[in-house]
DNA sequence: TTGTACGCGTTATCAA
DNA sequence: TTGATAACGCGTACAA
């Protein structure tokens, strides 16, 4: 007895009919009779008949198929995302294959390639930017992309954006309600489109209050990086009062740099500011006020472009906005 | 222009080869001159093909599709592991399909249905534990199954476990030597195996020691757990001196509420020990004393169990050590 | 409502 | 080495 998956033909023979008779059965809409249905249903229970989306998608033009794009996946906010992701895909009817771009399994264009090998419906990227010929590819298959927090000038993908502009001087102006004046902010240099406008646009607000910022980049966008820039920060001549991380990984490191390494107590030294609102900005060791991703909304719109009823000509560009949530790491004083 | 896919009849009219030679170029070890495999390489550059793995599905026995079943994947050691396992099936030359096992996309069990329903060559199992049934028909159909974790007497999978007992064993004699003597035991009510398992082994060990362990189980195996259990234990007559937690996350919330609840300090006051070492156990807030995951160890036997060399039946059950990492939650006594 | 016959894109088999 | 042809498991137009 050789193992192998049952086949429609299987359940036909099984239950007396034709192999029409099964595949109308498993299909929503046909047309056949109860008692057709009930005797194909029977036998493909006792033999554990499962339709072959393989097959399925061979013959119509969708597979069911969304390719997720992710880097770093055990990131905190990436994990949530891909979590709310899986979950609001499976809901609408779609599977998800995860395709790892970490530079060491090869770049973002490579996975991109398998998500045509494997005829997926739609990719959504949360990590990494494309090569346009790759895109174009893509697109031209008939594939839908889905570009989250990655702003840049391909046409053709629907872009999901966070109002980074906007929160950075949400941001500034908590700092100076706080009564804070010395601004830092805290980057990596990785260069991410979002990542940068979060530090360009606190520089920006800063500026038309007439206050310069400094400004220190370093490794990845992780915990380590923070709490080494909390170090080279605070040994200045001019420490600042107020640090903005444009994460919030890199404000734990940070936090935890000014507190252990430095002496610092946070709020009343120095005044933190994070971003993403994962998890852990609500443990007791750290409660970072910060900006809330608004993953619920961020999932909800890239699922809604994947419905065939979409127009996808219409819109090619969402901006989310990310609320503050006020916690402990800065004073807080009403205005 | 209605934009498809390309096909390998596409390739094959454009270079003016039959479609045979078009799927030998594609295929691996294929007799083809050097010739024509240029011409066919030219052809599907311009066109921009990708060989059909659906299709190709369709006549190998192999999909090269795995799926990889996970509950609550932002949790950071899942994410962890779910990044690994992607990163060395990839290299591997297998793609990974996420199914969100979370209670409300339905059971375990859905997911491995839908595990038969896209022909996948393996299923691995990180959390949830499936019907019998449902896993004898995966096996049936010629799937293999890893179980991660998740100790149980089903036959057929592979089985890839921790050595919980004996951690437990080196946690008890941990705390003895830091000359602790009142010991605890932090568990959530969820009773996965391998968390009871590590219960089980805590209290045996410390009976053999003539020692009685104040266990306490609360909600789900997460941060606020940690600190709801700090609350009621810290709160006792006779209060603990030493609170293994069966994983990391209820350790930071038992550490937490120790010191900001209780306003109790670490370890002078009570040592703490976690399991799983995930980032955030290297955090300067808690330099947390915990038992490293193998992860790379667990990926590599799931991975190498799927390769087809291998022998299915001459393992059943790999039984993995869990190394404890020494750092500052535990005053550590050199014996 | 049912069954027959064809096509989807690929690989395997066989004869050339 | 190459090309024609038969599978693979399924959906569907068509005729019954």
């Amino acid at each position: 007895m050789t193992k192998t998956f049952v086949s429609a033909d299987d359940v036909a023979k099984r239950a007396g009919v034709s192999r029409s008779a099964v595949s109308r059965t498993f299909t929503p809409g046909a047309s056949v009779s109860d008692e057709t249905r009930q005797r194909v249903m029977e036998a493909a229970e006792t033999l554990g008949y499962h339709v072959n989306q393989l097959a399925r998608g061979l013959m119509r033009s969708e597979t069911g198929i969304v390719c997720l794009v992710v880097s770093e996946m055990d990131t905190p906010y990436r994990s949530k995302l891909v979590r709310a992701l899986t979950h609001e895909l499976q809901k609408a009817g779609k599977i998800s294959m995860l395709l790892n771009a970490d530079r060491s399994d090869g770049s973002v264009d490579a996975a991109l390639r398998q998500t045509l090998h494997y005829r997926a419906d739609a990719s959504i990227l949360l990590s990494g930017l494309p090569d346009k010929a790759i895109t174009k590819l893509c697109l031209d298959s008939g594939q839908r992309i889905v570009l989250i927090n990655r702003d840049d000038d391909i046409d053709g993908p629907l872009r999901i954006n966070i109002d980074d502009k906007q929160a950075a001087r949400v941001a500034v102006s908590a700092f100076l309600r706080a009564g804070c004046r010395r601004l830092a902010l805290a980057n990596s240099d990785v260069g991410t489109p979002s990542l940068m406008a979060r530090e360009r646009g606190f520089v920006a607000a800063a500026a038309d209050y007439g206050l310069d910022v400094m400004v220190v980049r370093h490794g990845n966008t992780i915990y380590e990086s923070g709490r080494h820039i909390a170090q080279s920060l605070f040994a200045r001549l001019d420490p600042p009062d107020a640090v903005f991380c444009v994460n919030d990984l890199m404000a734990f490191g940070l936090m935890d740099g000014a507190r252990h390494d430095c002496g610092l107590r946070i709020p009343e030294d120095v005044c933190v500011i994070g971003f993403d609102n994962i998890e852990q900005s609500a443990w007791a060791s750290y409660e970072l006020t910060t900006f809330s991703q608004p993953v619920d909304a961020i999932v909800e719109n890239s699922v809604a472009w994947l419905r065939p009823g979409n127009d996808s000509e219409s819109i090619r560009t969402i901006e989310l906005h990310a609320p503050i949530v006020w916690r402990k790491s800065i004073a807080r004083k009403v205005s």
